[in-house]
Formats: structure tokens, C-alpha cells, sequence
DNA sequence: TTGCTCCTCACGTCACGTGAGGTGGC
DNA sequence: TTGCTCCTCACGTCACGTGAGGTGGC
């Protein structure tokens, strides 16, 4: 169990945020541009940016599905507000015990997820049927092999 | 089997071959320009260009590719050239009965599949994972979901 | 104080999209 | 002859990469 007093999230710059998600500071300045990172991060004195887990989360998981659904950063931006939308959700979570809200809560994550589900889901399927015509003239070739012998 | 006279393949124009490979025409003349398509293609005396349906099947397997693995236009350079290769092969089958040769060119074949299939399979794995993911943050969210009623 | 990382322009690049103005084939 | 598609520039765009010149924190 964590103490009421959390040590503070250690504070992330930008270089350590595009590393550990996988890209390059360069990246998430021009996704922070966009609005892409919903609302710009905190900045410290020094007007660096700064990071916490949660974020690095956040990167890593949105890069991931626009790496392998080849999405655009258009199709990124509605990811990313469900994200945020789920984020808020989270906090929600946490102020109430209300059984409806918490259950209503739930079921709006359990769509969100469904979404990104199936659209790897359908990716998956475009993959193994490139795999399969792969595999089928694979078989073509060995055949044409066996007959020489 | 064909008669010796062969009806002469229908000749395509560009926005044919764009449309059945699931592209437009500029994207093929772009590739054309950077020598993707190995040999800039026959033109006619109107100066347009004409292709068949190998290039049909050529060019909407190599795009597949790229789509689908997020392949870069130098990328797939090599994996045009090792199809261009394989044209070639094709060609040479025909020209001899020499069993050593056409092993050769069957494992060269081989070979050549073998390096697409293994690169589709790293994405399968990839896509995998991050639907392994989805559907664990799935899991969760419904086991708090039973523990609410 | 010295490095290393950060900052903001701003121009470059890759992979095309999109007219502009003109020619070709059923 | 009329459409439709093709042609070649050439500029625009998306998603960043890559210095240029300067400031900040262990």
C-alpha cells in the first residue's frame, strides 16, 4: 500500500519521454503542436517540459497503434481523445461509489478497448491472408521441386 | 493449353493498372521516376505508357507489402529488385531442361519467399502482442465490472 | 565552469496530392 | 467533334529530420 504522501512521479524530460516510448524528442514537439498530447504538459522554471509514467504510457501505446495500423495522425487524434476521455473517466472512478457511474464507466472502457480491438483484429486478418498467398506459393515451388527429383 | 500465337495481352493504361493495383497514377509514375518498377514500362506512340497484368499483380504485391510491413520506398527497392530476379528466373526456367539449373533457380525462388514470409511473421508477432495487451486491459476491466454487482 | 540536454525557428526530405495547361485515342 | 484519360511541370502537404544559435540544470 502506498503512503497518503506519494513520493512525487519523477519528472521526465522530453528525451527520456521520446526514448522510452520508442521516438525522438522532434516527434512529440510536433505531436504537442498538433494538440496531439491533449493540453501541452507542464513546463518547469526553466520552460523545459516535463513528463511523468503515465505519460510515457500514453506515447508508447498511441506510436504502437499508429505504427502498425499505419494510421495517420488524424486517426490518431480521435485515439488519443478517447484516450484523454478514459483518462478523465479514471479520475472519475476515484471521487465516486455510485454503482450506476461505476458501472457506466466500465462500459465505456470496455468500448473504447473494443475499438482499438478490432481494428487490429482486422489488421491481423489482412496479415495472415498476405501470409497465407506467401505460403501457397511457397507449396507451388516445393512441389515443382519434388517433381524434378 | 495456349496456341502458339498467344492473343496479345491486354495492353492497360496507367489509371487501369493504378485502380486494379489499388493505387492512382501518380504514385506509379513517382515509382516509375525513382526506378521501382524496373525498366519504365513500354510506352505507345501517344507517348502514354502501357503495362499487363504481371505488372497488375507485381505492383499491387509489392504496395501490399509496403502497406502492410510499413515499408519505406528504399525498402521495398530491394524487394522489387529480388522480384525483378525472379522474373528473370521465370524466363530462364524456360530455356532449359537442365535439372541442376532449374534446382537452382526453385531454391533461389524459395529463398526469396522465405524473406517475405519471415518479415510478415515479425508483424503477426507485433500485432499479436498489442492485441494480447488490448485484451488483457479487457479482462481487467471486466473482472472489476463482476466485482461491482 | 564544463557538458549535456533542452529551447525555438526554419529549412530539408520523403511520399505522394493536386491543379495548370496541353495532347492523344475510342 | 466531343469526352475521357493521358502527359509533364510544378507547387502543396504530411510527418517528421536536421542543423543554427541560444539558454538551462546536475
Amino acid at each position: 500500500m502506498s503512503s497518503p504522501t506519494q513520493a512525487p512521479p519523477r519528472a521526465l524530460r522530453i528525451g527520456e519521454l521520446a526514448a522510452r516510448a520508442g521516438t525522438t524528442p522532434r516527434t512529440i514537439r510536433y505531436y504537442e503542436e498538433l494538440g496531439l498530447l491533449g493540453g501541452q504538459g507542464d513546463r518547469d522554471a526553466g520552460r523545459h517540459r516535463l513528463y511523468d509514467e503515465e505519460d510515457v504510457e500514453r506515447v508508447a501505446h498511441v506510436l504502437r497503434l499508429k505504427e502498425l495500423l499505419g494510421l495517420s495522425l488524424e486517426d490518431l487524434q480521435r485515439v488519443v481523445e478517447a484516450e484523454t476521455a478514459r483518462a478523465a473517466l479514471k479520475r472519475e472512478w476515484r471521487t465516486t461509489e455510485d454503482i450506476t457511474i461505476r458501472h457506466r464507466i466500465l462500459d465505456e472502457a470496455l468500448a473504447h478497448i473494443a475499438v482499438q480491438l478490432e481494428l487490429v483484429e482486422r489488421r491481423q486478418v489482412e496479415l495472415e491472408d498476405l501470409a497465407e498467398s506467401l505460403r501457397a506459393r511457397r507449396a507451388l515451388v516445393h512441389r515443382r521441386r519434388g517433381e524434378l527429383a
